[in-house]
DNA sequence: ACAATAAATATAACACGTTATATAAGTGGT
DNA sequence: ACCACTTATATAACGTGTTATATTTATTGT
């Protein structure tokens, strides 16, 4: 057994290890997503859910609301929109604007989602979460640890097995 | 101001939360690496970090080392094999393992790295996370402050002009 | 009114992780 | 000895973020 440098390094390497443990959350909230055969990426779904719990957004606002680049958030709604799930239209009086909004498939997911989906996805992290507390590093080696002993998608049957 | 989705979301946006984290502290920590001119990036000092720590490694145990998967490393370590601060040779007995070691180039920066870049990056890392405690996402949102407030760069070079 | 500047979005090139699969080398049972 | 299986690494295709830059449309100062 070789010893995890990411790990042993504390802060040093704290960067590294979050997108980690984030890549490996995603990863298993995807196969959340899948069993419930959506046709979208975990990633995605912020995507959704911004438009949906603000209404319509030009693309600059949606990055701010998501939280990433812009030139990622052109890429992603060209996907969805690809995909039928949003929609883009000029604003009247700026043509450089694009005003995106859900269409009635996007509706019909992000409904599917916050009643099926969602709450199994928050439900798998509160219960690897649960009980912690204290300092930062302590928190992410118990997520760590929880998450490879019992990945999330397998919190998520669990506790919908025996509630 | 749009409201940021993924913080409002809590424990449902929470892998995607820690990736974005992470990845604003990969990038100030490539500001640091870089007012120190050296030619690597943040992510990669992880290799170099892991085969000083542990000695020469295979492909393999590298993988493990910095938790990364095996094409990952693969492909990482060819690129620092290019940049001739890591060399590989084959082991006697099993033509299929190959051992990663560092040249002297990179035993050489890993040196420097360890006198005046990592003690920097940590520090500025613990500046940010001084005093953190409590529940999980109350520090995830003291860290974005945090990072609002001053990027590592900015903290590392305060720390420096007034110890 | 128009030239210069600013703002919004698009495009290109890259970084760095993943999964799936190919290839080559060892191992074990008959 | 050899066939089947396993193990170690390489390669390919993709996902999703970034920065840098181009393009198009507004805005502003003279």
């Amino acid at each position: 057994m070789v010893e995890d440098v990411v790990r042993s390094y504390g802060y040093l390497t704290l960067g590294t290890r979050m997108k980690r443990i984030g890549e490996r959350l995603q990863a298993d909230t995807q196969k959340i997503i899948e069993e419930s055969g959506a046709p979208v990426q975990a990633s995605q779904y912020t995507f959704l859910a911004a438009v949906d719990r603000s209404g319509p957004l030009t693309i600059g606002e949606l990055s701010e609301a998501v939280g990433i680049t812009q030139p990622g958030v052109t890429r992603t709604v060209a996907q969805l929109v690809a995909g039928g799930l949003l929609q883009t239209a000029q604003v009247s009086g700026d043509q450089r604007r694009r005003i995106v909004s859900l269409t009635p498939r996007g509706e019909q997911l992000v409904a599917t989602a916050k009643a099926e989906i969602w709450p199994r996805v928050r439900g798998a992290v509160a219960d690897l979460c649960a009980g912690l507390d204290g300092p930062l590093l302590d928190q992410l080696a118990a997520i760590e640890d929880g998450l490879a002993a019992a990945p999330l998608d397998r919190r998520a049957a669990k506790r919908e097995g025996k509630p």
